[in-house]
DNA sequence: ACCAACCCTTACGTGCACGTGAGGGTTAGG
DNA sequence: CCTAACCCTCACGTGCACGTAAGGGTTGGT
């Protein structure tokens, strides 16, 4: 613990947030939920740039970093690769106008947006499949315990079903 | 928390040709969509065994084998890696009784399931999010052309937005 | 017999997003 | 001044699902 309180600053703005105290990378990490070793690679790539230099050559990084590499995450999570972002970051810094750089964002965005849809009804078909096996599986428990594998996926319990769904049949094909 | 979205791709596993002559590898990979080399790999990993070899040690597939590399590559499609899919089979084969062995595949795909409905609403969210952001960028052509790019994110076009999305603002922030 | 088109094994290469050291320097509290 | 806990820059390692190539052997049709 600091042995000295935090003295308080004089004010120069009247609202929002303390002028926050440049942040070292570890410190960026923890805040941002990412490694130390990943906030280097994102430097490398051109993604994330210190502010400055300590004395010794430390990283130092103000508060809006914290929203870079949360945004970077966010991206990520979307499904964007480091090249993408890198991609979609230097188009816009190169763009010469706004319009310009809205543009080309907006185009990606839209792209994902799309692809986004179509995973998600594909994932729709994928929660029907599941389920149906799992419903097909949910009647072997009553299977005679003394019933061999290979004669259960035949079993009258199963009787219902014309063939048990790819996901269960696929087991039994050696 | 897998981070990445799996690309989804739509397969059958019991449609499409069926041929009761044995199957060189070559042509078990193209029935099934995949490359010769992934074929050998899954032999290696005992996910795929050859029902038997020719004379001059060609691998030799009968019909059922299309059905388990479909099998195979829907479960991947899925998410599984191959490593998921190689425990599943395992414990399929090592599983004294047919219940027990449906109890673990069911306990397997119903965490899938869960993990898909999650999936699902992930990309509920990130569906808004983008159209939030589409929403917000569309305005931007109509912004001055020769104003700066550092201006337009706060120009008053944007005035019905409190602030700029998370994924528009992130491009300011450096 | 001959040839193209297959197939075999072995083994190193690839792209991604970092992980993991090694060998050292810096900073802040005591 | 001393020490722990940071930080620096290389630079090689990792897991996954194959790709690619080398140096051969096999098959099937003419």
């Amino acid at each position: 613990m600091p042995t000295q309180l935090p003295v308080l600053q004089p004010q120069t703005v009247r609202k929002g947030p303390v002028v926050e105290r440049p942040l070292k990378v570890g410190e960026l990490a923890k805040l941002c939920g990412k490694t130390v070793r990943a906030l280097h690679l994102y430097e490398e790539m051109g993604l994330l740039v210190p502010t400055q230099r300590s004395k010794g050559r430390y990283r130092m990084y103000d508060a809006d970093a914290v929203m870079r590499v949360r945004w970077i995450a966010k991206l990520q999570d979307m499904g964007f690769s480091l090249q993408d972002i890198r991609t979609m970051s230097q188009q816009w810094e190169q763009s010469g106008s706004a319009p310009d750089a809205m543009a080309k964002v907006q185009a990606l965005f839209e792209q994902k947006l799309a692809e986004t849809q179509a995973q998600m009804q594909r994932l729709r078909m994928l929660s029907a499949e599941l389920q149906a096996s799992l419903e097909y599986l949910r009647t072997c428990p009553t299977c005679d315990p003394n019933r061999l594998i290979e004669a259960c996926s035949a079993c009258e319990e199963h009787q219902a079903f014309e063939d048990p769904p790819d996901l269960v049949a696929g087991f039994s094909a050696h």
